[in-house]
RNA sequence: GGGUGGCUAGCUCAGUUGGUUAGAGCAUCUGGUUUACACCCAGAGGGUCGGGGGUUCGAGUCCCUCGCCACCCA
């Protein structure tokens, strides 16, 4: 069979994901068999494949497709989240486009543009996850607005009402001027930026605050300088503070202020929250605007004026630049400040300021009237499941981060002034009664009964749902409930055997609004863990390690880069260059890891041209020729044997490495075993002479040990190995689904030594040649002095094909006019046409001594303390004193190769 | 300001309960191409483990302290 110069990735992943697909592989259902299930983080909807979604998406996919080969029933449900905020804001943007303002929309309508737009462009992120080689059950596909997802979340929230977790309530809450909205805390992205601080004088009047109403500009009670980043929000001003032990203002307490160009009369009060040495110890307080000013105007009954309109502009209550946006009142404000001569200074000043994460809008703070969820109690459970490790985080260090949010957390605010998402299930009549119910009619019925009750009238009452919808989060906690209809359906076949759910493979950055939360809603619905592990992948970055985002631009296109390298090279890329628990630095100007997955695709595609190759010459046990005398040496057996254990070895580590989640680890061990192991030293030592036959035991062993390695592989590298699975020999089943072999492993260590050993003489007679300069085509001749020589006799010809010697004979004696090298007690002389360079063999040798005593004398100190022997393990001891032996006759060795020298 | 993690070869990182004079990949250097692969082969060089102090027979590993970086929270 003729085999193409390189592997073709693109064809082979249409034929091998479609053949896949066809045969359904990927396809689960509840049987006897130990179920692996792990539910995707929903991207969103409005998403493209990012290299975050390439890393986060592989090593699930490498997660399930290993215990798929282990006999597990693996299920891995794939899905999109309907993303509110975003989506919403890309429904919007398209409307424009056309000319349509959302405005001009009633909310049905525009509920079907969004839903036509979900149905076009929704999906896109699932088919890239496909080009990627993920093994999703594609038939389980879930969105959060699926009819019983819509569902299922409506009626957690009239649960979770009745049984009094959520209730409405005024809070001081992030509010998105843009896409007017409230915001969680976690949607708040805090930045530093260069700002000034204001300094502005507040004219105190000479009497006490007793007449406010008598107005008497010309102040006389001298002034008050404040400090301020905001000095349009002086205008929503309703006291000034400073600190009761601060002497510079005692004698200010309990006057009144008058706020710059509007002269409201506002009290000076005292309180210990004002830091005396920021700004000038005096604070301007602006309940309406600032949470810490609202909580001093809630302590001090201060009035609330908000001096702003939901989309950033200045309201009437401003009475000054009504209708301009924030930014443009400031400017504005200062001017006219300025002009009356209220601004002492003006200083450059650096601070924190919070931006929407979805709308890059700075994030005003706002009165508002929200639903909220208690999640004081609702979290116990969730809490206690991490910390006693029922739930457990890779790495642990998470659990620190956990922890400390669960046991500080905070009321979750779960509305949203949105239209696209889940509409919040609660009714108001026309007397400002409301209910919360699933349905209209059952709020109708309510409301009815509650103005009976208060004997208002028995007259019906139009009622209104509330226009808001929930927080897309308040869907996607229920995620790995509700993609088996655990809420909608519950106790159905699916959720009774998928649940919980094994593991669950997410970025550090969504800990809060999304695991701590399905952990929360699995106690409370389904009295379980949602799953018992939960592997947090690191930040992608770029070369300059800046985060990947959307904003920087620095995300590469991941389907191009498919298209280049083919997918597995880009699972291996991203797969290897991210350890367990850190950050990815992903090289986007050198594509270095990609180039390293395609370069080891090469490298194996080159491994199956070689041993499909030897298929035509076959020779030994099944071969028809009888003829014996030309047969291959026994040793190729020692390769055989050798690397059937090294193999064995390597799958222990490997499994090891997986049950820790150190995937990197595990793949970096199976590349260093294909490429060095099989093809730069087994391969070679079984390679038979130009044109010669090979053994066909040889032979078959080889093909089987290839397609284990192809095994171990496939999970990381998919498509590649399938094609080399089949190329190999004739298969009626496929790799994705072949089963791994369940015996116990045994592992021969004296044969692995032995390998060792070889490897160890051949690496260093190579390395004499070099610094020889013998040209690789002149042979040598090679003489052993050896303690034992039957060490050697096995691995005989392979020792003299990999160092290309035309004899090798063991001698007793030293041989003169030749170069010496020296193994542990072992001496190995090379004789070749060059001459031997003595001073350069003295030198090599001297050095090598001079590290040998070194080495010895480290040794014999350790040994001749006494509290080392005494304290120290037997074993370490034991160690020490063959270390010790090692160098002595290392030494030995060393000195008397020198004296022949002489 | 509080918390967490990190600082090991030019770069990116391993280094598991303290125990060979610290490893890998990439990059670099030397030599090599009719016989799987130059997307390759053979080999080499390169580190006071961020600084300082301590515990210990023994510290990259444990403790203290300082410095720098990142992330999370306010």
């Amino acid at each position: 069979m003729e085999l193409s110069k390189n592997f073709n990735h693109t064809e082979a992943e249409a034929k091998w994901y479609k053949h896949w697909l066809d045969k359904k592989y990927f396809n689960s259902k509840p049987d006897a068999r130990e179920p692996y299930t792990i539910v995707i983080p929903p991207p969103n909807v409005t998403g493209v494949l990012h290299v975050g979604h390439a890393l986060n998406n592989t090593i699930q996919d490498v997660l399930i497709r290993y215990e798929r080969m282990r006999g597990k029933n693996t299920c891995w449900v794939p899905g999109t989240d309907h993303a509110s905020i975003a989506t919403e804001a890309k429904v919007v943007q398209m409307l424009r486009e056309k000319g349509i303002t959302k405005a001009s929309l009633s909310r049905d309508e525009f509920l079907k543009y969004a839903w036509e737009w979900k149905e076009k462009y929704g999906g896109i992120i699932l088919e890239q996850l496909k080009k990627l080689g993920c093994s999703a059950d594609w038939d389980r596909t879930t969105f959060t607005m699926n009819d019983h997802y819509y569902k299922s979340v409506i009626d957690v929230f009239v649960d979770l009402y009745n049984k009094g977790w959520i209730y409405r309530g005024e809070r001081m809450i992030h509010w998105d001027v843009k896409a007017k909205t409230a915001l969680s805390d976690e949607e708040v992205i805090y930045r530093e930026v260069n700002s000034k601080l204001y300094y502005v004088k507040y004219i105190v009047l000479a009497e006490s605050n007793i007449g406010l109403h008598d107005f008497s500009p010309s102040g006389d009670g001298g002034s008050i300088t404040i400090a301020t980043v905001r000095p349009e929000t002086i205008l929503g001003d309703t006291a000034i503070c400073v600190n009761p032990k601060d002497d510079r203002y005692k004698h200010l307490v309990g006057k009144t202020a008058l706020v710059p160009l509007i002269n409201r009369r506002i009290p000076i009060i005292a309180d210990g929250y004002v830091e005396m040495d920021f700004g000038t110890g005096a604070l301007k307080i602006t309940p309406a605007h600032d949470i810490n000013d609202y909580n001093i105007g809630k302590k001090y009954n201060l009035d609330v004026i908000n001096i702003m309109n939901d989309d950033g502009t200045m309201s009437e209550a401003a009475q000054l630049f009504i209708g301009d946006d924030r930014f443009e009142a400031r400017k504005k404000m200062i001017t006219a400040l300025e002009e009356a001569k209220q601004v002492v200074k003006t200083e450059e000043y650096k601070n924190q300021i919070g931006f929407s994460e979805r709308s890059d809008a700075v994030v005003e703070p706002r009165l508002s009237l929200q639903w909220w969820v208690n999640m004081k109690k609702l979290s116990e459970p969730a809490l206690k499941a991490v910390v006693e490790e029922a739930i457990k985080f890779f790495p642990p260090k998470y659990v620190n981060t956990y922890r400390y949010w669960m046991e500080n957390i905070k009321d979750w605010c779960i509305s949203r002034q949105l239209w696209w998402g889940q509409r919040i299930p609660a009714w108001y009549d026309e007397d400002g009664n409301y209910c919360v119910a699933e349905t209209e009619e059952i709020a109708r019925k309510k409301l009815l009964a509650m103005r009976a009750e208060k004997h208002v009238t028995t007259q019906e009452s139009k009622i209104e749902q509330d226009e808001d919808v929930l927080d897309t989060w308040f869907s996607s906690w229920l995620w790995p409930i509700e993609v088996f209809k655990g809420i909608s359906n519950p106790n159905n076949a699916d959720i009774n055997y998928y649940y919980p759910t094994q593991t669950l493979v997410t970025a550090p950055e969504i800990i809060f609004f999304w695991v701590a939360r399905m952990i929360v809603s699995g106690f409370e619905y389904k009295h379980a863990k949602p799953f018992s592990n939960v592997y947090f992948t690191g930040i992608v970055r770029d070369e300059l390690g800046r985060k990947m985002s959307k904003s920087l631009g620095n995300s590469p296109d991941l389907i191009a880069l498919i298209d280049k390298y083919g997918a597995d090279a880009v699972r291996f890329g991203t797969i290897i260059s991210s350890p367990a628990g850190n950050d990815l630095l992903f090289d986007v100007k050198e594509e270095s890891t990609l180039k390293q997955g395609s370069f080891f695709i090469n490298k194996v595609w080159n491994a199956v041209k070689l041993v499909k190759m030897w298929e035509d010459k076959l020779q030994g046990a099944s071969s028809k020729m009888q003829d014996t005398s030309n047969q291959q040496p026994v040793t190729s057996n020692f390769a055989v044997l050798w690397f059937e254990n090294r193999l064995n070895e390597v799958r222990l580590e490997i499994e090891k490495q997986y049950q820790q989640f150190r995937l990197s680890e595990a793949l970096k061990t199976i590349y260093s075993l294909i490429w060095d192991d099989f093809c730069s030293w087994y391969l070679e030592w079984i390679k038979p002479g130009f044109e010669q036959p090979i053994d066909t035991n040889v032979y078959n062993s080889t093909i089987e040990f290839f397609e284990e390695l192809m095994q171990l592989l496939h999970p990381f590298m998919p498509f590649v190995t399938e094609e080399v699975y089949h190329l190999l020999s004739a298969h009626e089943d496929d790799i994705c689904v072949r089963q791994m072999n369940n015996e116990q492993l045994i592992i021969n260590n004296e044969i692995l030594d032995s390998g060792a050993l070889l490897k160890n003489v051949i690496t260093a007679i190579r390395d004499t040649r070099n610094r020889n300069n013998i040209k690789p085509k002149e042979s040598i001749e090679l003489f052993i002095q050896a303690g034992d020589e039957n060490a050697y006799k096995a691995v005989e010809t392979i020792l003299l094909k990999q160092v290309n010697a035309k004899t090798i004979a063991f001698t007793k004696e030293n041989i003169s006019e030749t170069i010496v090298i020296t193994n542990e007690k072992d001496k190995f002389y090379i004789k070749s046409e060059m001459e031997a360079d003595t001073t350069a063999l003295k030198s090599e040798l001297e050095k090598d001594l001079s590290y040998q005593k070194n080495f010895l004398l480290s040794v014999q100190k350790k040994l001749s303390n006494e509290r080392f022997v005494q304290n120290a393990k037997p074993e370490v001891v034991e160690l020490e004193r063959k270390k010790q032996a090692d160098a002595e006759a290392r030494i030995k060795t060393l000195e008397e190769s020198l004296q022949d020298l002489n």
